[in-house]
DNA sequence: GTCCAAGCGGACGATTGCGTCCACTTGAGA
DNA sequence: TCTCAAGTGGACGCAATCGTCCGCTTGGAC
């Protein structure tokens, strides 16, 4: 960190540059929480109060952007993985594990979108990353299945399985985080051996709207993604 | 189904004018699988084999389209709760429930969206019909905690959650429908009141490529919805 | 066969977002 | 203080999509 910030000083760069570069970060993740992932780029200007031209030459895509703009949720992630192996208690740190990855999904808008559109991105690059966050996880899930606390059929793939799903829903429902809360319960006592007979988070406000139960039920206005 | 048909041939309505709405919906389904449910309007109207006007005529907004593209999918939820219903074991008929839905989710590509986008669609409109399906979920859900198979503290709102992840989970992973599946199978089992020793079907192939490992990691392409 | 209203198609203007170009401004080293 | 390269902003050209308008075509009643 201390590290970081030096070399960012230090880097050449121009005062007025480093300002307007963290500027535009805060800004895009102010716009995507509130317009989602695909909001204009113009907008995150404006909003930076800076030019187009100088956020596109900070962040020549929209999604070195997003990158950009979370990549400090990122960083909380890769630690939530590193302290779950660290957790002398296999299956309290996978627990940990899910509901920190998924806490930080529900509450920072718009990072589910970004935590998604990561997913097509299946090549080749930064696999030296992918490959210890595998290697990681599957130690943790083979540590916790020997506890006895995590069922024996769970496999890593299951994660991945699990977040995206929550990643919907949270994406759909950007309400107080009931439903997220109630569905991380859910899943977790299904990857349990044991019932586990913790208490559910209280259940949702959510009607059956969402039922389609007759040919011209109301299928809704697309709201475009906000 | 006769009735509607002898109807709508006999609605004063021009051969050639059913005709094109007709193949205006075949090419709708077919083209909200291919890119998504925001694919241009010109496009459905190009693969229809029609012109822009006749769609719009047909079809005002984008969304009568949709709504119109899936009435049968929608049709086939509604009938699922009925026979849920009708089923002896309450259980089973939830199972059942559950899995039609999920299973026409994953299978007709493009539904997912629709039914999503169906949700903010919170006001009024077709009230009634969304009352009946409430009415009718939570009477199920109440004799299946009764027959003991269902877990006391399962609150209706629980299945829009299951569904709305769901939705989310093959919207992002448009693959072989094995991580639904899976899904699926873990969500019903942490309904269940017993672990109910059902096996699992199999893992996906999916790897942790989602997992942000470190602040540059693959955060990959967004991917605009395809 | 004749007729005409219902139906049709595609051109069109409007709107929105993208990313670049270029003339102006400014931080900071000498 | 002076200088100039790094940095900046917004105008601009391009492309995609929307939804409408209007002149042509055709189904089907007589």
């Amino acid at each position: 960190m201390t590290e970081a910030s030096r070399i960012t000083a230090r880097d050449g760069v121009r005062a007025d540059a480093r300002r307007n570069r963290e500027r535009v970060l805060v800004a895009a993740r102010a716009v995507f929480a509130e317009h989602g992932i695909d909001a204009p780029m113009a907008t995150v200007a404006r909003r930076a109060g800076v030019g187009v031209a100088t956020l596109y030459r900070h962040f020549p895509t929209r999604d070195a952007l997003v990158r950009g703009a979370f990549a400090q949720q990122m960083e909380t992630c890769a630690r939530a993985l590193t302290e779950a192996l660290a957790d002398p208690d296999p299956w309290q740190g996978f627990q940990q594990l899910v509901e920190t990855v998924c806490a930080l999904q529900r509450e920072e808008r718009g990072f589910p979108a970004a935590f998604a559109a990561a997913f097509p991105d299946s090549t080749s690059e930064h696999a030296p990353y992918r490959q210890r966050a595998e290697r990681d996880f599957t130690t943790l899930v083979r540590r916790a299945q020997a506890s006895g606390a995590l069922r024996a059929d769970f496999h890593p793939s299951d994660l991945a399985v699990a977040l995206l799903a929550h990643c919907g829903l949270v994406t759909a429902l950007p309400d107080d985080g009931a439903a997220s809360r109630r569905l991380v319960a859910y899943l977790l006592q299904s990857f349990r051996t044991d019932p586990a007979n913790k208490p559910l988070p209280p259940p949702t406000a959510l009607t059956l709207r969402s039922f389609p139960i007759a040919t011209d039920s109301p299928q809704g206005q697309r709201s475009s993604r906000a």
